[in-house]
DNA sequence: ATAAATCGGACTGTTGCGGTACTCATTTAC
DNA sequence: GTAAATGAGTACCGCAACAGTCCGATTTAT
């Protein structure tokens, strides 16, 4: 099963939360209760958010995150290249020149690409604002 | 990062070394030979791959594998299918009815289920012939 | 009928991920 | 200036899924 991470499933509830109460800044505990996810796991997520520019922080009392960027243009391309690393199929991807630890260079080599970026294309035609619209 | 798993690279590979023999039975060990893949591992993939009809089995001596179709028509969705499981970008799918483990129905229940079809269909796209194209 | 060759399914070890806890750095209210 | 609140970073553990191995079932040539 090709199945992102639960972390992805949990980053796109979460950046929903905030987008709900879009301009306010939520701290990690008060997100952890709205969404019902275990705070540590919310924590580390919002953690990585902040890394990747998808949200930004604010120290000290009062502080926690807030969106940067509207819903719209958050797509899930990008989350789950934050969260999961770079999108590709398979480990013998183009960038890797040398050959596969077998004794000669596979002959699929770099024949997955097209596959990979025809799924980034589909990831990121998919905002945060689609996947919260009605069912 | 989304990848697939290391048993559907050996596939393509594999596929690949029977299709270039079309007709042909092959044993699960010249196979392996030819591939220079673990001769276990080829026998695993070969087995899922006879289980889900993309090859069939000759049992006795001088049994072994050969393609039920030609290369253009195996697609890379069938293969991930029956290696993988079915495609699906989360577990939060529209199959399950019940709510998530947490307190309250996931919010983003069925969300994913576009993106999903996305996938499927950039995957079914792409033909066994296609991936043993030249460079 | 026998035996060799091959497929078929069950089993096990290991790696990676999800989840957790702890500690340090930073900011702001008082 | 001090302390409280909050985010940032690091390290750790348990489980589940995967890669790989083995032995039994089945078929066919002789």
């Amino acid at each position: 099963m090709i199945k992102l991470s639960k972390m992805t499933d949990y980053a796109v509830v979460i950046l929903a939360e905030m987008a709900a109460q879009e301009g306010n800044v939520q701290s990690a505990s008060g997100l952890a209760n709205h969404t019902k996810l275990p705070e540590p796991t919310v924590s580390k997520i919002l953690k990585l958010l902040t890394k990747h520019d998808i949200i930004e922080s604010k120290r000290g009392i009062n502080g926690g995150y807030a969106l940067v960027k509207s819903p719209t243009h958050i797509n899930m391309a990008a989350l789950i290249t934050a969260l999961d690393g770079p999108i590709a199929l398979t480990a013998c991807v183009e960038q890797s020149t040398e050959c596969c630890e077998r004794s000669q260079c596979c002959t699929m080599k770099g024949k997955w690409n097209p596959v990979n970026i025809a799924m980034q294309k589909a990831l990121e035609d998919v905002s945060l604002a689609q996947m919260m619209g009605t069912n």
